[in-house]
DNA sequence: ATGGTAGTTCGACACACGTCGTAGTACGGT
DNA sequence: ACCGTACTACGACGTGTGTCGAACTACCAT
């Protein structure tokens, strides 16, 4: 599951990843849950490869997290690691209405 | 020159904007000039042709108002409408080291 | 063991995107 | 009037991205 250390987060590949709506509705999704959710616990109106697509490409920006947990993939938002290199970022990601 | 009001102005379209190594350095280079910059005085490794483009997204993302002054467009970055709509975000990316 | 649940991987496909060069427009100065 | 400066517009090209279905893997329960 290769994941960047928080020094190799890139700000431009994290603003990238940020920037799908799908990936938009599961960064909101765990911003609700701080101790993490099965990933396929999120509804997307996606089918169940393009939803890993997304989980891989906010994993490999450095956004979120995840750990197996048996046959689950128990995902969390990177939020201290986010909230220490861009201090805002996610609050302002977080507070828009549209 | 098509701007979005700020009603109009989406997180997604915002972020996918910002999510381009050329228009960072672009978004950097206005915030440190409140008052506006003729865009060619910037300095990018892109030909003309691609800088107008970048600038285009950027206007369309309602992320910066370019206005014409002579022959020069002064272009300056909607910090006040992308503060209200999404405090924090600004301050985060332009806090980035990398 | 068997089967079901949860995800990943692998092509494949259409479309969007960043880049460029060339041509065009508009304004200002000489 | 003419030319230079500053940018925009238009196509073209290669690459990246989001999407899907089908096949594969891993784990748990029965």
């Amino acid at each position: 599951m290769p994941q960047p250390e928080r020094a190799d987060i890139r700000i431009a590949t994290v603003l990238q990843a940020l920037g799908d709506p799908v990936r938009l509705i599961i960064v909101r999704a765990l911003a609700e849950a701080p101790g993490g959710v099965p990933c396929g616990e999120i509804p997307l109106p996606v089918t169940k490869s393009t939803r890993t697509h997304h989980l891989r490409t906010l994993r490999e920006a450095g956004l979120i997290s995840q750990r197996l947990e048996g046959t689950r993939r128990m995902t969390t938002l990177r939020r201290d690691d986010i909230d220490a290199l861009y201090p805002g970022l996610l609050a302002g990601v977080l507070a828009a209405d549209r």
